[in-house]
DNA sequence: TACTGTCATGACAATCATTGTCAGTAGTGT
DNA sequence: ACACTACTGACAATGATTGTCATGACAGTA
C-alpha cells in the first residue's frame, strides 16, 4: 500500500504550494509545526510562503486530511495520518507517535454525554509518555 | 461540604492578591481565562495585575489546584475542580462544565502505552457537546 | 492563443495571549 | 524597627497566528 498524500480540499485549486505542502507531509511521522513545515519546505528548495503554509494546513485540518493537536504551551502540531478514527500515543521527548484506536473509549465517551444530557459531542484524547528509544 | 478554596503553592506567602485569585476562582463553574479572571477581579474591586494573574493560574495549575484546558484556538482556560483525577464534558456554546470519571479509560490509556514499550504515562482527555439547555 | 473573472500567493503589518523586566512594595522572622 | 527576600505590576517584548492587498496563476471561453 502507498500512503495517500492528504487530498487538498474541494473546490479549491491544486497549485504547486498546496501540492508542496501536502507533500511535505508525507515526509515525517512526528507532529510538527507550520512554521517548522515551512522551513522544511524551504530547505528543500520548494519554498512557500509562511501565510501559505499556515492556510493550506488549516484547510487540511478542516477537511480531516490531517490530525492537529497542542503542545503544552498552546502551538499548533500537524501530522499526516491515517483516514479511520484514532487517538495518539506521543514520545514527549523525541516526539515518536503511534496511531491507537480504542472502540471502548467512544462508546465510552458517548455514552456519558449522552446521560447528561448532551447532544453533537465530540471528544479529544492523547496520551503521552517516553518511548523505548528515550 | 463547604468548597474549599485552592490551595496556595507551599513556600510562597499567601498575599492578598494569589488569595483574591483563588476565591475568585470559587465564583464560577465553566472555566476562564486568565484575562477573564483579571476583569472579574478589577470589576469586583479586587484588582490584580494581569502578569500575578498568569503566575497565580499557572502556579495553582503546577500544583494540580486547578485544571487547565486549552480552547480550539490555544487559550488556556482555568476551572477550580475536585481533587481526584478526572476528566471534563463541556459545552461548546455556554461552557458548563460536568467533571466525569472513567476508570476503564485510564486503565485503557496505561495499557496501551504499556504495549508499545512506552512509560511515565499520562493523557489528556475531554469531551465537548451541546448541553441540555442549549 | 488571447481575454476575463476569480482564486491564490506572499511580503508585510497587525493582533493578542503570554512572558520578561525591574524598580518599588510588602511579608516574615529577629 | 530592621533586614532580607519574595512578590507585585506597569510596561515592554515575544512569538505564533491572522489580516491586508497588490500581484500572479488558474480555468474556461471565444
Ligand atoms: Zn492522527
Ligand atoms: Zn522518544
Ligand atoms: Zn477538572
Ligand atoms: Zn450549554
Amino acid at each position: 500500500m502507498t500512503s495517500t498524500e492528504p487530498a487538498l480540499p474541494e473546490g479549491t485549486r491544486p497549485t504547486r504550494q498546496r501540492r508542496a505542502v501536502a507533500t511535505a507531509l508525507q515526509s515525517f511521522e512526528d507532529f510538527r509545526s507550520a512554521q517548522d513545515i515551512h522551513d522544511l519546505l524551504r530547505r528543500s528548495g520548494d519554498s512557500v510562503g509562511l501565510s501559505t503554509v499556515y492556510r493550506t494546513l488549516q484547510a487540511l485540518a478542516d477537511g480531516g486530511e490531517v490530525d492537529m493537536l497542542r503542545t503544552d504551551d498552546g502551538e499548533a502540531l500537524y501530522r499526516r495520518c491515517s483516514a479511520t478514527h484514532h487517538h495518539h500515543l506521543v514520545c514527549r521527548s523525541c516526539g515518536r507517535t503511534v496511531e491507537v484506536e480504542g472502540p471502548t473509549v467512544e462508546r465510552w465517551a458517548d455514552s456519558v454525554a449522552g446521560i447528561h444530557g448532551f447532544t453533537d459531542v465530540s471528544h479529544t484524547l492523547e496520551i503521552f509518555g517516553t518511548c523505548p528509544s528515550c
